[in-house]
DNA sequence: ATAATAAAAGATAAATTTGTCTTTTATTTT
DNA sequence: AAAATAAAAGACAAATTTATCTTTTATTAT
């Protein structure tokens, strides 16, 4: 569905949010631990989430990434989908054509559309707060 | 959402179905004009389609593609989609985890199993003669 | 039977995504 | 100020997906 850079980011804005409302501030090598990743292509990633101000990163001694708590209940899914896969999930057509368009409907368009908005709702309307307090509540699991 | 040769996949048996519908056996040339798809790729895409029962392939003069009538509404996307991409759109996890369950969900779990059970839903309640009258009718269409 | 036609099969090649390694920059501690 | 730390940036490499080209096989028409 999303992109493995996708999927990363999820996984990391989530840890980072938990250990941050705990006031722990976390290193690239925790987080690709915790959210068993690969290392390197793991920091990529959290520059672009960084230069998307949806997380923050802090350089040197004691440094690593942290989320301000008063902006996690306004990081959703759908920021972070859009900063790393862009908008292709929303824009694009079930068959890939540019051109698909209300007036110009691929065959599949009308069944797509219903999908594709019963995810952009999900998308935007799930927050990182709600889902870092399943987590830390041992609801739901990050790695094996 | 889907990969590009799945994507050509469901549009090469639309437009099969459209011609079969007239007792036209089309040609891969035909066929990957039609659905602007490149031609060699394609090829490969409807040998897939081939071994999976979905189209008839026959080979020599007047040789092509066709699909039985009595088929076109017992093949729904579901089908075309599993042939090629295989069941990870149904059965992956949101997230990448190949452990996560309902026993051990990922944060975002129970919130993809809605859209997933959705997105699974329609592929498998639609059917390519339904899609095939929709572009035969020229409500739909294949490209620019 | 032979030639022509069209898909199947196999071998490659290009493009994209995923992943790694090294150097640079910013920050903190000593 | 110097050393240590940790992320940023850049160059590279591996893997996967997308796409192409050539040869083979099956079928039909002459």
């Amino acid at each position: 569905m999303f992109s493995k850079a996708c999927e990363y980011a999820i996984r990391a804005t989530i840890y980072i949010a938990v250990q941050s409302n705990q006031d722990n501030r976390v290193g690239l090598k925790d987080i690709s631990k915790e959210i068993d990743s690969p290392e390197a292509f793991t920091a990529k990633i959290l520059q672009q989430l960084s230069k998307n101000n949806i997380i923050n990163s802090i350089k040197g001694p004691n440094g690593g990434f942290e989320i301000d708590k008063k902006d996690m209940s306004k990081i959703n899914l759908s920021q972070i989908v859009m900063a790393i896969d862009g908008d292709t999930i929303y824009k694009g057509c079930g068959l890939g054509f540019k051109q698909c368009s209300e007036k110009q409907p691929c065959p599949v368009h009308d069944k797509f559309k219903v999908v594709r908005d019963e995810l952009k709702h999900m998308l935007e309307t799930t927050n990182v707060l709600e889902l870092s307090v399943g987590l830390k509540k041992g609801l739901t699991f990050l790695h094996r």
